[in-house]
RNA sequence: GCGCCCAUAGCUCAGAGGACAGAGCGACAGACUUCUAAUCUGUUGGUCGCAGGUUCGAAUCCUGCUGGGCGCACCA
């Protein structure tokens, strides 16, 4: 186990039973990071007042029953009653030595894998991807890879916008201009352009609307050469999808669509059951679900309308049906929702709703990831100066430009084919970390100045690390997987760059339980900032001797196994060099 | 009107009820005949929106207030 906030707590666990009895069994020790020491257990203080004895004695007897020798070399009482820890160098360097045999590099499997359906990405057809769903994309891809790798099962549910009424006009369209013509393949490229143009003949022209709405019926009937041009529509925009999911570099595959369309078949049946068990009543024509505690304007219930009074249905029943099919048919044990914080009310309903009606058990624990908004640097809503959202491809195309403008001046040495390789790492790495390195319920302010800075929490700076690490090897370093030498660690900086290698597992697990990737993003930067401090002031190639420069390619390899294996699982690239 | 979220350095953001609230950018001062200076080191910078409360201890938990964002019946 190389984790040390682990290692302390089990052995502090232990003191406190042997010191106080054993009533104080899984008592949590309080283990912290400590600006005095590696680390500090704060739990005396509050055990102070239940054992009736000042904190000071309460962490004496506990620092006299503990059993730390193998792995502190200093522990002390300070303060009101912290017990500071320091680790001993020789711990540290075995433990980092472990890390070098491992191939998950300290990171634990979970205790109890789970089944994870993870919602996400989530474009509709026939519409651009704006900077919304590019969030929700590479936090539920960074989510579902980590969750992968603890061990879990996860299942991809891209949730696409299939169906609707919108589904009339845009047949009609497709149909008056063809499905082999110039106009349907804007679908492939700019499907707003498509959208755009059926909307307007929507609204222009009666004929064509009439047309339209005859459409709609005809394909929530099932008619066969309806459905036939539905799904042109449909395979059209995959295209689309595909290949901005190619371009970010995202795991979403066509395996994982599960659209609403899909649970078409159900809607009924859930509407039924849910009347049937009282859950839902019909309200002004609509059948509703009311729950206790939703009030809207002027203190009226909020209903959960699960059949218009059209009788068509709307997203409630068909996240209704999804959860439903989540826990029955894929046996989810976690329901990961990453969506936008707007959908927090109806998310909770839906919640509610699906637990009354005994489609989700207590023990299967839906989680709403809530997405906050990307905002430009005027603080609003991120869009282009006309007021229309900006393009998904033209912001990844920008934030590649800017870099491959970087890399021209800065390597003229490489050929053309390599820089471009690098730019697009670089720009999308960039793109993706911003996303993933802020709390992802907060707004976050777009910027690629930010993004794209070699300094601070920043792909490029973990990128960059990571190259100056793989240039060592080239260099004359032989290759990593061959730098396992013992690590003897003597100056302050390769001490500090080896402890904080063994944070890496507990930062994935943090990810897992929290689903909250930007504390992986967090911690790679603590680290590279840890690895370039030591950079600095400690050769590699030209150290003193042998030893220490076996030792320091053994820290430089590990330090690039965690590096490239963190920024993986937020699915950003590290170049092989920049 | 009701509900949810947010308020931390000039700017962008972190912050597991614990010691003196941290990074980056910016500003200022330094470091390349030395493994990538796209880098590093140092200095500067704060009534944690306001007022109460709980606690040995609050940026963190509770209440109220102010200011901002979002949601609140047939779009998803």
């Amino acid at each position: 186990m190389p984790d040390p906030q682990l290692v302390l707590a089990e052995r502090v666990g232990d003191a406190l039973v042997a010191a106080f009895g054993p009533e104080f069994t899984g008592t949590d020790p309080v283990i912290r990071p400590s600006q005095f020491a590696d680390y500090q257990a704060n739990v005396a203080l509050p055990l102070a007042k239940r054992l009736r004895r000042p904190p000071r004695d309460v962490a004496a007897a506990l620092v006299e029953h503990l059993d730390v020798a193998d792995v502190c070399d200093e522990v002390e009482v300070s303060g009101p009653g912290f017990v500071n820890f320091r680790l001993s160098e020789g711990w540290i360097a075995g433990q980092a030595q472990g890390l070098l045999g491992d191939d998950r590099l300290g990171v634990p499997v979970a205790a109890k894998p789970q089944v994870i359906p993870v919602d996400y990405s989530a474009p509709n057809i026939a519409k651009e991807m704006h900077v919304g769903h590019l969030r929700t994309t590479v936090v539920g891809d960074a989510l579902a890879r980590t969750l992968e790798f603890r061990g879990h099962q996860v299942i991809r549910q891209n949730h696409i916008g299939d169906w609707g009424t919108m589904f009339g006009m845009l047949i009609e369209h497709l149909l008056d201009v063809g499905e082999e013509s110039a106009e349907a393949g804007l679908l492939k490229s700019d499907p707003n352009a498509f959208y755009q143009a059926a909307r307007n003949r929507f609204a222009s022209d009666e004929e064509f609307a009439e047309r339209s709405r005859r459409r709609v019926v005809a394909l929530q009937s099932g008619d066969e050469a309806t459905l036939e041009l539905w799904q042109e529509l449909v395979d059209l925009s995959k295209v689309y999808f595909n290949k901005v999911y190619a371009k970010l570099g995202v795991t979403l595959t066509d395996a994982d669509l599960a659209g609403e369309s899909m649970y078409n078949k159900w809607l009924s049946e859930v509407c039924d059951e849910l009347e049937a068990k009282g859950i839902a009543v019909m309200s002004e024509g609509a059948l509703c679900v009311f729950l206790d505690g939703f009030t809207g304007r002027e203190g009226k219930p909020v209903p959960l309308i699960i059949r218009k009074s059209d009788g068509g249905y709307g997203y409630a029943t068909t996240d209704l049906a999804a959860i439903r099919y989540r826990v029955r048919d894929l046996h989810a044990d976690r329901i990961v929702y990453v969506i936008g914080t707007p959908q927090a009310l109806h998310l909770k309903m839906v919640y509610e709703t699906a637990h009354k009606a005994g489609w989700l058990p207590d023990d299967v624990r839906p989680v709403h990831v809530n997405i906050g908004n990307v905002l430009g640097t005027d603080g609003k809503i991120l869009r282009t100066r006309a007021g229309s959202s900006i393009r998904l491809m033209e912001l990844l195309d920008e934030a590649v430009a800017r870099a491959r403008e970087v890399v021209a001046e800065t390597r003229p040495d490489l050929d053309e084919g390599t820089r471009a390789k690098i730019a697009e790492d670089v720009g999308i790495g960039a793109i993706k970390y911003a996303d993933l390195s802020t709390a992802h319920d907060s707004e976050y302010t777009f910027s690629f100045d930010r993004m794209l800075a070699l300094n601070g929490n920043t792909g490029p700076y973990l990128q960059y690390a990571a190259a100056r690490i793989r240039s060592i090897f080239r260099k004359g370093g032989g290759a990593p997987s061959e730098a396992t030498e013992p690590i003897v660690l003597g100056e302050p900086a390769e001490r500090a760059l080896a402890l904080t290698l063994l944070g890496f597992g507990d930062a994935v697990r943090q990810v897992d339980e929290l689903l909250e990737p930007h504390r992986l993003c967090a911690y790679l930067y603590e680290l590279a900032s840890a690895f370039t401090t030591f950079y600095e002031s400690c050769p590699v190639l030209k150290a003193p001797d042998d030893a220490t420069r076996d030792s320091r390619l053994a820290l430089s390899a590990l330090t690039l196994g965690v590096l490239v294996q963190g920024l993986a699982l937020l699915g950003v690239r590290a170049p092989e060099e920049m």
